[in-house]
DNA sequence: CTCCTTGTTGCATACGTATGTCTATAATAA
DNA sequence: TTATTATAGACATACGTATGCAACAAGGAG
């Protein structure tokens, strides 16, 4: 059933490996001969096994995407520019996701085949970067960091972002301000957290720990801690939400518990996916350039794969607010 | 750098297919060999190698998806279950995109040494499917159909929620109804429009042709027919749209445009996506078991794989209106 | 005591491609 | 003419695993 090099050689009456040079225009193989290879294989419906060039190579240009939660609205907006990028290169996608036991999940990645994996999901305290490492399997880290191992990587810098956004709900005459963050063992959250403490601080201006709920990064966390906080004596008059997904999950509460945005309530994000600029939504939210971003990852993965000696090099992107309708002055 | 089965199996004393045998848990070998082989593979950190593994079996375990466009917020709805249900199979999953040459795709897909093919964009005059069906690669329709070639499917049967909506459009006084419908080479945009045709005419009403707008089932679309909509003298009073991904594109430019939904207009989707039922939105909408009919289009192509004489199996889901706010009384 | 089973393992080989080395032929220079 | 080099292709082999088959030992049946 299967065309083989084979086939091809014996109909173009030359031996296998001179079809696969011909076949990769290499120069060895003189123009008359890939005229004849390539007619062979064209009459044949030849289509080379990328498993056997793997096996025979040690490469399957291919490259891992390490995920949580796919059904996150977060995810499509790196897989699309991984994918694409990557496909530029000449590489493909292979999706995988975290289980409950980490070493399993690099079991596969590296029984895989990968030629590199790109971590967007790991918890500081992950020991797949280790195992990564100790393989050899080179890796990069997206939008979170892990400290056990130092390795390319490219994340937000929240500073800029969280000082504008706290100046703006300064502005507004916000001083009750809340949080909503991500997960405490990931660099995202941590980072995000600091940025925004420390740029309330500028304003003399804390947040109190019954202000700051946790959870994933998903709707259903917005969704609980803003309920939470809205149930409140003396509820916050704005919410810093750790992105947008989270955001989107806030608005819903407000609007369930039929509390105005942002007469009520100021919600800001982080991100600024594209939904969150939809007329419909309009979301203030800290904004950086997400498919610069995935593509400076790709880009350096691909690029230790090919130069495994160049130094670690840490990319960091630049945020800022934008500002919508979401956030607004107190009543 | 790499461990190889070999290895494992001079530190166990034993043949290389040994090895291969006892670590599948092969009756042929005994326990106490077993124990030994797995010891020596835990010391040495043996990883199987999909590739040699792959080459050796002549399958891969792997099965591609092929969409379109990765950006759209309808996909994560189906990679997500899909990529579930083929772990639970033991199988991995694959992204592919379409390209402008089908062939491309095709010869991709083909190269990949996939077991496979989980067909989610087919237009109906792709060449794909007869690449495929040449080949013997086993694949199966996902919410699309082709006509060239007969094969394994899961697809909406939108009968009974054109039939429920019209109902509604009807009783809410609306006559002057328009479609944003999808691509007219895909299945599903012509399955929608001659259910929705055909609900219609059950109640006297049909849909002019400048009250037609066609494209892909994406935001833009949604919006670009809506605001075309409501620039003419006598705009429609509802819009069906081909999903909800379009609807939310209709929703947006209704909200630009200052026009109140329902109140001025009703839009109607189709789907139901999790986010249509946010509060934020509470999006009317068409829908159905898009989870189940993921699944069963895994399981069909699974099965499809391992059990290569199977008759064709077409699976139609029900579908039914979802009331929510954007569709009401005609002022 | 021989033959046959049963259970366990090794041997040989296949899978499809890539690549280093060697050879034959032709072209060039002396 | 001969020696030298360049060129083009063939040959051999490697990659890691799986699997049909042979081999062998131990034990039971006749």
């Amino acid at each position: 059933m299967t065309v083989t090099s084979r086939d091809v050689a014996q109909l173009a009456g030359v031996s296998q490996p001179t079809v696969s040079r011909a076949l990769r225009d290499d120069p060895r193989v003189s123009e008359a001969t890939k005229v004849r290879v390539r007619q062979a294989a064209a009459r044949l419906g030849y289509v080379p096994s990328d498993v056997g060039r793997a096996l025979s190579s040690g490469r399957t240009r291919r490259i891992g995407l390490l995920l949580t939660d796919l059904e996150n609205q977060f995810y499509p907006h790196i897989i699309a520019p991984a994918f694409h990028q990557l496909e530029s290169l000449g590489y493909q996608l292979m999706l995988h996701t975290e289980a409950a036991d980490n070493d399993v999940v690099a079991e596969r990645l590296i029984s895989n085949g990968l030629d590199g994996v790109l971590l967007a999901t790991s918890t500081i305290d992950s020991v797949v970067p280790l195992r990564l490492r100790d393989r050899g399997l080179p890796f990069a880290y997206f939008n979170r960091t892990s400290t056990a191992v130092h390795a390319d990587s490219a994340v937000v810098n929240p500073l800029r972002g969280m000082d504008e956004a706290a100046a703006a709900l300064i502005e507004c005459g916000h001083r009750r301000i809340a949080a909503i963050l991500g997960p405490a063992n990931t660099s995202t959250a941590i980072n995000r957290e600091n940025a925004l403490r420390e740029a309330l601080a500028h304003h003399g201006v804390s947040i109190p720990a019954h202000y700051v709920h946790r959870g994933p990064f998903d709707t259903a966390t917005g969704q609980a801690g803003t309920q939470r906080f809205l149930e409140m004596a003396e509820p916050p008059t704005a919410i810093i939400c750790g992105n947008d997904v989270v955001a989107f999950g806030a608005l819903n509460a407000a609007r369930s518990a039929g509390v105005d945005v942002p007469g009520d309530v100021s919600i800001v994000g982080f991100d600024d996916l594209p939904s969150a600029a939809w007329p419909i939504i309009r979301l203030t939210t800290i904004a950086y350039d997400l498919d610069a971003m995935v593509r400076r990852a790709v880009e350096l993965l691909v690029d230790r794969i090919e130069n495994p000696q160049r130094p670690v090099e840490e990319s960091a992107f630049e945020s800022r607010l934008v500002m919508r309708d979401t956030l607004g002055h107190i009543r």
